[in-house]
RNA sequence: GGGGGAGUGUCCCGAGCGGCAAAGGGGACGGACUGUAAAUCCGUUGGCUAAGCCUUCGUUGGUUCGAGUCCAACCUCCCCCA
């Protein structure tokens, strides 16, 4: 927090919807957004198929930045994702092929096209990829023009490094490099399109001074950082853990159905923090859905769910996934919105519930779902099942021509006969 | 190069006299209570054709009726000495 607040709209936006951790010259950084158009950058290393939530953040910044005027750039690690990133990691990844890194960063890609305008105007966003200079470095002339602007002495008190040395874990020299190709790609943006700020979660604050510095140095620049605050629950869990993983951004690896599901379920203590950060509703209305009290506050859950699923997954998808959560819970009907596994209806006929249930992905294994039936959480067509050994059949098949499997009260899937 | 230590249930941390599907946490999931929330309490947390059978303790062999436990080699990591 500055003691004088900030006069251009994208930093006064950034701190009103609480993505504002700390900045190098906030002054200057400011009076700048203030005067021209600025082009700010936000690394995304390619370590999965996906991002997930916890990338929305930084998304986030990035629409607010294009939205203020200014010019967005994607950057796609995949040329430091091939070194690997220390920063907040108790150990070493493993290493990815190059084959893996570009598979990803494919599937990547499509997700910021929802969040954020790409083109080749001034405001444009802009996708680029570190390999696309990382790759061709070589060894001896970098050492001597950008190694030597390092020294141990200082990248030993980086967080990222002495974490480790700290806990008497090991930090390969390769990923020990992973700060200077940062560095390095912040001062090659700055070449290549005039790119003066970074953006990106406070763990990154060490690798984004240290691009600052070089800059300096090397290119004689004046850069900036800017950190966002790292992003976990009111009860202290990080963000976008659930039982089946990581809560994706990718409709193929996280359905937007489940997507609004994982919003609808927030805390009450998070919504209106949620709100603010992950969707673009104005303030005074965000203000007015938080001060709702009890169970009132299941209303503001739905907007937040909804808004930020139409923001990931479009506005249909979004509204999809909101009827098909309204029938399933509010009216306690059956609806194809829900998740629906195919059989063949001979293969129906005395099928152990137990198979069924693994079969259609309900459980990882008849044994789970076994245990759930002991428990008394697994339900057919919402009445729950006593018995292990239960046996589905026609008479199970409801009007709607499907079998509704529920463990819990959140998860359903329909088994459909055909 | 020499000496010492570590690797446990495919989420994590962690006990483990030769009888072990393996203590205890955390997390997660299910039940009760609620508001599809939190907190609390209870239960579950290898697989299967299920009073039985099969696969698990870094890897590969060995000793033994029987190995997470003992032996050997190897792999990975840590510490001390050089």
């Amino acid at each position: 927090m500055t003691d004088t607040p900030f006069r251009s709209d994208f930093l006064r936006t950034i701190e009103a919807r609480g993505a504002y951790q700390n900045c190098t010259e906030p002054e200057a950084l400011d009076a700048l957004l203030g005067n021209v158009r600025v082009t700010a950058y936000i690394g995304f290393d390619c370590t999965a198929p996906s991002l997930h939530i916890g990338s929305l953040v930084q998304i986030m910044t990035l629409r607010r930045f294009q939205q203020a005027g200014h010019k967005p750039i994607v950057l796609m690690g995949s040329g430091t994702t091939k070194v690997g990133d220390p920063s907040g990691k108790d150990e070493s990844r493993q290493l990815l092929s190059t084959e893996q890194i570009e598979a990803n960063k494919k599937s990547i890609l499509r997700i910021f096209e929802r969040f954020l305008t790409f083109g080749d105007g001034p405001t444009d966003a802009v996708m680029v990829d570190n390999a696309e200079w990382l790759d061709k470095l070589e060894y001896i002339p970098f050492l001597r023009d950008i190694g030597r602007h390092f020294t141990i002495n200082k990248m030993l008190t980086m967080d990222s490094v002495k974490l480790r040395l700290e806990r008497d874990q090991s930090l390969s020299f390769l990923e020990f490099n992973y700060m200077i190709l940062q560095a390095y790609d912040f001062m090659e943006l700055y070449r290549r399109y005039g790119c003066r700020l970074q953006c990106g979660g406070s763990d990154q604050w060490g690798n984004i001074v240290n691009g600052i510095d070089l800059g300096r140095r090397v290119a004689d620049a004046q850069l900036f950082g800017l950190t966002s605050p790292l992003m976990t629950t009111a009860s202290g869990a990080k963000m976008g853990k659930t039982a089946a993983g990581a809560v994706w951004l990718n409709a193929d690896m996280f359905s937007p159905y489940d997507y609004w599901q994982y919003w609808r379920n927030t805390e009450d203590r998070d919504v209106g923090r949620f709100l603010r950060l992950f969707t673009d509703m104005p303030s005074d209305e965000i203000a007015r859905l938080e001060a709702l009290q009890g169970a009132e506050l299941n209303q503001a859950k739905k907007v937040l769910a909804t808004e930020t699923t139409a923001l990931a997954h479009g506005r249909t998808a979004a509204e999809q996934a909101a009827e098909t959560a309204r029938r399933t819970f509010e009216e306690g009907a059956i609806d194809e919105g829900l998740p629906t596994y195919e059989i063949a209806a001979e293969k129906l006929k005395g099928l152990a519930l137990t198979s069924l249930a693994q079969m259609s992905g309900l459980t990882a294994s008849a044994s789970e779902a076994r245990r759930h039936i002991e428990g008394g959480g697994l339900r057919v067509n919402d009445v729950a099942v006593k018995d292990v050994k239960a046996v589905v059949g026609a008479s199970d098949i409801t009007g709607k021509g499907v079998i509704k499997l529920s463990i819990g009260k959140k998860k359903h899937i329909l088994v459909k006969p055909v």
